[in-house]
DNA sequence: CATCCGCTATCAATATTTTCATTGGTGTAT
DNA sequence: ATACACCAATGAAAATATTGATAGCGGATG
């Protein structure tokens, strides 16, 4: 297993190194200070398993060196590595065919299991929300009489129960704000199976369109788990 | 000899930890993830040697975290250690007080060298011209880190003050699921106004669909007034 | 037991509407 | 002068609606 780590800061490198020896015996690890050497060690190395690329280094950055490598190596799974977490950078950076975003601010262990999803062929993305301040039923133009006569935990409950698993998948991640595109990378599904599903969803919620479906999951607070 | 370091990073803190074993046998190395913490920290151990805090950390960012301690400690020694290369910083820091400015973009050795030299009791400052490779005037897309180190409620007075009121009515719409049309209609403007407006409001914010535009809104709360 | 039926999930493809980006122009305050 | 609001109009992309087809899975029926 060979991974290549392309950070301008040896000293988190290092500590990712480090972390990275615990995923195994076999685990090759290789350093790269900026995306130009990344691009070297591609074209030398061909046995790569995974590049894992800082967003923010000097020269070429890492955004432009995701992209050169999807248009090169399209088959070589590469995370993007950064210390910001904006939402939508993420959505950027996963749309643009990365393996995954992960926020410098993981621990280990977070670190580990994120690597691991990745090598198991998911995209890993981090839960930004977690957030939960604002609830209030509001009207929303439109919306059935149900919502607003039950209580949260209840309506809760009759979403989960009206809607399909993969249904609840879809709409999780509509809540992230991601695109029907990203949503379909994210699950390895066909964007038009996305489509079908956000359509039952609003059928089932009464919405007319995708931003209603998400304020009202959001409102019910059905989400944040 | 007692060493604090602060970085919401934990895997750069633990490069850092792992270079700081080097300096000696008699190291004993403390972790913080917020200048909170160290504050903390610092009342309930006394015997600190010096604290290496990093400038861009969730919450209290590292630079007022830099500020309270030479109040509260102005005897204790304070080293900033930051992504960022920038003279400007640099200098703002070490006027503050500041025992170095330590660039995340040193290498173990170098790291080493200006450690020993703050505990020398000298001020490390790095060469900054020698680095004009990575000197990159970095380009802050429109609405910049801010919103990452303010709280809701600065959040919401920033997002405020960088919209116009026009905006702020169709945010507002926007978030209750309306269509541009409905808006448009809602407004008394043409469905083209509205989506110069939405243009706008996306660039502000940073999103990249109106869902995301709306989900931020709302987790930052000001739009329940 | 086999078959039929209904539910779910998947993909493909089409058509329409909505959304987003951009350019250019007008008026109006400060 | 500069920022704001507004309109028109274009093009591209995303979202929504719909139809048709395949496949697995569980229950019901014969």
């Amino acid at each position: 297993m060979k991974i290549l780590i392309a950070d301008d800061h040896a000293l988190f490198r290092q500590g990712l190194l480090y972390t990275l020896q615990s995923l195994g015996d076999d685990v090759e690890v290789m350093e790269a200070s900026n995306a130009k050497e990344v691009l070297d060690y591609v074209e030398q190395y061909t046995d790569l398993d995974l590049v894992l690329m800082d967003l923010d280094m000097p020269g070429i950055d890492g955004y432009s060196g995701l992209l050169k490598l999807r248009e090169s190596h399209p088959e070589l799974p590469v995370a993007i590595v950064t210390a910001s977490e904006y939402e939508a950078d993420m959505l950027r950076i996963i749309d643009s065919g990365a393996s995954g975003y992960i926020p410098k601010s993981l621990t280990s262990s977070e670190m580990l299991d994120a690597l691991k999803q990745i090598l198991d062929g998911e995209i890993f993305v981090p839960d930004l929300s977690a957030t939960s301040g604002t609830f209030q039923i509001r009207q929303i133009t439109g919306s059935g009489p149900l919502l607003a006569s039950l209580d949260k935990s209840e309506a809760a409950a009759e979403i989960k129960s009206r809607l399909t698993p993969r249904q609840l998948d879809v709409l999780k991640l509509m809540c992230e704000g991601m695109s029907n595109k990203v949503i379909a990378h994210s699950l390895g599904m066909a964007e038009g199976t996305v489509k079908i599903h956000v359509t039952a969803i609003l059928k089932e919620l009464n919405a007319t369109n995708r931003t209603q479906a998400v304020i009202m999951a959001k409102e019910i607070g059905f989400i944040s788990a």
